[in-house]
DNA sequence: TGTACATCAGTGAACGCGCGTTCACTGATGTAC
DNA sequence: TGTACATCAGTGAACGCGCGTTCACTGATGTAC
């Protein structure tokens, strides 16, 4: 049970797995996630996903982890900005750009759904937690005067709201949208809430 | 081919599957849907689709647009409201009103993709159309000093923000959200929104 | 009023395929003596 | 250094099931004469 001890020269089969999930997601996209192409490009037989792994479904969650932690890592300079509304701003761009640089994979972070009861392991929603977290950061300091409660909320509307006009675009629905028109889109979006938000916290600063 | 002349007098069987398949949706959810429990509720064999209908994709297409029709109904006495900022308010909120009211049904609007090329067939784009234009005429009018050409991304930036709130509390990441919190959410949302393109408009009034 | 024939919506068993998962087996590697 | 045995990652054919779609057939309805 325990696969942290051994020094191993090249990756073991179950990284070469996830490996090759995460090429084949973002090739095809999730409903064209198939065990036997993973197993081929994997260089396996398909039956040995099953030593590895419990589950196609927790070797989705691996790669979408995976996909978290990237994200996270995309976003981290932009928390850093000192200013909240610039802070704002570059964060919300930089999710676009990533969601644009990793559309399929982006795409399988919420397209993914458990089989009915089950929840998400802890090791997976750990990983949201921490980018909610990041993203929050701005806004908190944007709006002091509201109780922790109610942030704890806005931020995710905040987020709901960048995040839905990405998925819009990347759904065809903003017929082909170009990258630079979301773009712009997107600080439009956030530039008025952050007006917004300024005026409604200081009416007549 | 034509199925518009004769007065029946009760639902023929084409109706019968729509509305069966209407009932499927709204309660298991389009992933949910299968040919037989369609044709099982419509009291006819399995077969029987295949003569109303193309497809099953094609009953989806029909269940949805009775959907984007009756969202559209839902939409009307908002968008009529004079007053920009109140109509937009209005209209978001009952937006999200029918989406909670129709969690499923309007979950399938999103979720449902045709095989690869095939594109939506007009009758079905014309709804989508009209729709937005419906939402898009408070925008407009809260923001006269725009081009068109602008207004017409922003109108679907808009919708794509209040979209994407709704669309992640009913996913369940805002985890069991009441409705008057997703509300007031979205209402807070549409507010700062509206105070930004205010300020934005005219910087100095 | 009756007979023969055509039409076609409706039937449901059968087809076919995709695909996740299982399981009896193999063979390389490690351990005991 | 050599032999017997255990372990277990890896194999891939076979299983099993769900499910959309087809198709040869039925039987009610309409039309012609």
């Amino acid at each position: 049970m325990n696969d942290t001890s051994k020094p191993e020269s090249k990756p073991d089969l179950r990284t070469r797995l996830i490996d090759a999930a995460e090429f084949e997601i973002a090739e095809k996209g999730l409903a064209g996630l198939k065990a036997r192409d993973v197993t081929g490009r994997a260089g396996c037989a398909l039956g040995a996903i099953y030593n590895a792994v419990a589950d196609l479904d927790e070797l989705v969650q691996r790669v979408n982890s995976r996909t978290l932690v990237r994200l996270g890592a995309a976003l981290a300079p932009a928390s850093e900005t000192s200013a909240p509304e610039a802070a704002m701003l570059t964060l919300a761009d930089a999710y676009a750009v990533f969601a644009l640089n990793n559309r399929r994979l982006w795409s399988a972070l919420f397209e993914h759904r458990l089989p009915e009861g089950v929840g998400m392991p802890d090791w997976h929603r750990q990983d949201h937690e921490v980018l909610i977290a990041r993203i929050g950061g701005p806004l908190i300091a944007l709006r002091p005067d509201l109780p922790a409660e109610v942030l704890r909320l806005r931020v995710r509307t905040l987020f709901g709201a960048v995040h839905g006009v990405v998925h819009l675009a990347l759904q065809g629905r903003l017929v082909g949208l170009p990258e630079a028109a979301l773009r712009q889109e997107v600080a439009a979006l956030v530039t008025a809430l952050v007006a917004g938000a300024r005026q409604l916290a200081e009416p007549e600063a």
